[in-house]
DNA sequence: CGCGCTGTTGAAACTTGTCAAAGTTTGTGG
DNA sequence: CCACAAACTTTGACAAGTTTCAACAGCGCG
């Protein structure tokens, strides 16, 4: 199956020293080279060539294991680095003064995390592994050094944090604009679309998160989630086994959603 | 009062010619200076100093008039620049497949438009002036070129849109766990505190948008808007008498937020 | 001066949340 | 390897919050 192609490892780390960086990051470490990774058409480094690709492997030094239920960074952390992620699935949360909590989304391999962190300086949200999981350090001071210089590696960052925005905008109207089911039919396609992008079937595939994560994230409680979801099975758009979910009508999903959002 | 000193023009457009650009701009247009912009502390160039700031003064040669109901780029337009709110309140929409529409934000002096097309390279929300007002144009080649060479320039840039990023993690907080007045005290605790940083009163103002516009923004419809506010006028909280607000009860409206939201 | 747009308010309908109970799966430790 | 506990999911009944529909008032523009 797919599932596990995309899960085999068509990289071999390198154990090697790097001299002390200037951001006080000194240990050793596993030399990894974007323009190698089988992820390179999906992530920072999409769409450069030759030289530049090259001169993006500067970009990371280090790869660093995350076990489910661990934090990459937390709400209020000092901003150094973005990440990167190479294998599983994260979750980024946020807090609201009286304890209440959100999901803000969900990252897969090839996708960047911590760009929230930018402007505040600091982490205005945490990003907490779905599953074992590895992410890409991409120290800020070296990217914003090295996208001076290589200039397609610029315009390739700005794009991925305009998209970023793009993004977030199709979450506040999916917020502000629809029901329960349309929300979660239109999780359920972007989760698709996504998957597909990285090698999966795009109509068969496990989720990650509870149902509670995923009511977080749409706004909804997890009681509407599930309910949700087996409407969706009574209908016959969908067959839910717990956490595997295979998607049979894919038109029709898309038919739930006042029309259609992903061509 | 302090509203009228902030639409005074402290600055002197100067008519020049400016050669044509190469990105096929070549209209007679008025010079603008960021280094002398009343606005230069709340905007794009926001801590540029000394010879950086003068180099600002290269990334804007023309200033627009947009008068209300006009936009400024729609939905699908190419992307060609980013746009700084000199004057006015502008609101930006998004639609979905089926006609429904969202307001996805509103913007006012100093503040940046534009931002979600550099990734998709066409325009993924309309921006649409709320009333009367002028914007400056920030060529995007001119910004990244110019970003290269002034290294503060460039920090900036990503710092205005990681906090976009930001920003838009409080709106889906907001629409994912609120309701409907916790969602319009915070809307009017941030107005209150947007309108303080540009020199008007953070306790009276005019609302530019109608209850609809608040409403599509909040999530809402505009009768649960108008619910809410006569709410908290009921409560003490506010005064209100059409568009014209007076927040009468500051931390009762941010104890009606769970707790507070901004410090 | 009147028409249209905007805003307010009430009552009924609908969607989602809340509470509760029970079933299922997963993980842990003996 | 089994037993048990904890976490997760499903489902029902009811409550609460928001939308919908409707009527009307006020303001502003032509």
């Amino acid at each position: 199956m797919t599932a596990a192609a995309a899960t085999t490892v068509a990289f071999s780390p390198v154990r090697c020293d790097i001299p002390a960086s200037n951001d006080g990051d000194a240990v050793p470490v596993v030399l990894t080279r974007c323009s190698r990774c089988k992820l390179r058409d999906l992530c920072l480094p999409c769409g450069l060539s030759g030289r530049d690709a090259e001169r993006a492997d500067e970009l990371v030094y280090t790869r660093r294991r995350v076990r489910r239920g661990e934090s990459i960074y937390r709400e209020g952390d000092a901003f150094v680095s973005l990440f990167a992620v190479w294998s599983g699935v994260f979750k980024t949360t946020q807090l609201l003064e009286d304890g209440r909590e959100q999901v803000t989304g969900f990252q897969m391999a090839g996708e960047m995390l911590g760009m929230d962190g930018i402007g505040p300086e600091k982490h205005s949200c945490s990003a907490v592994a779905l599953e074992n999981g590895e992410v890409c350090v991409i120290p800020y001071s070296r990217l914003e050094a090295l996208g001076r210089e290589v200039h397609a590696l610029q315009q390739q960052f700005h794009k991925v944090m305009s998209r970023e925005i793009v993004q977030e905008h199709g979450v506040m109207l999916l917020l502000g604009t629809m029901r329960a089911e349309e929300r979660l039919a239109t999780f359920l396609l972007n989760l698709s679309r996504r998957l597909v992008a990285r090698g999966y079937s795009p109509s068969e595939f496990n989720l990650r998160m509870t149902r509670e994560e995923i009511g977080s994230y749409l706004g909804l409680k997890l009681e509407t989630v599930s309910r949700a979801f087996s409407k969706f099975q009574d209908d016959g758009l969908i067959s839910v086994e717990q956490k595997h979910i295979r998607i049979l009508d894919i038109a029709g999903l898309r038919r739930r959603v006042g029309q259609k959002l992903e061509p």
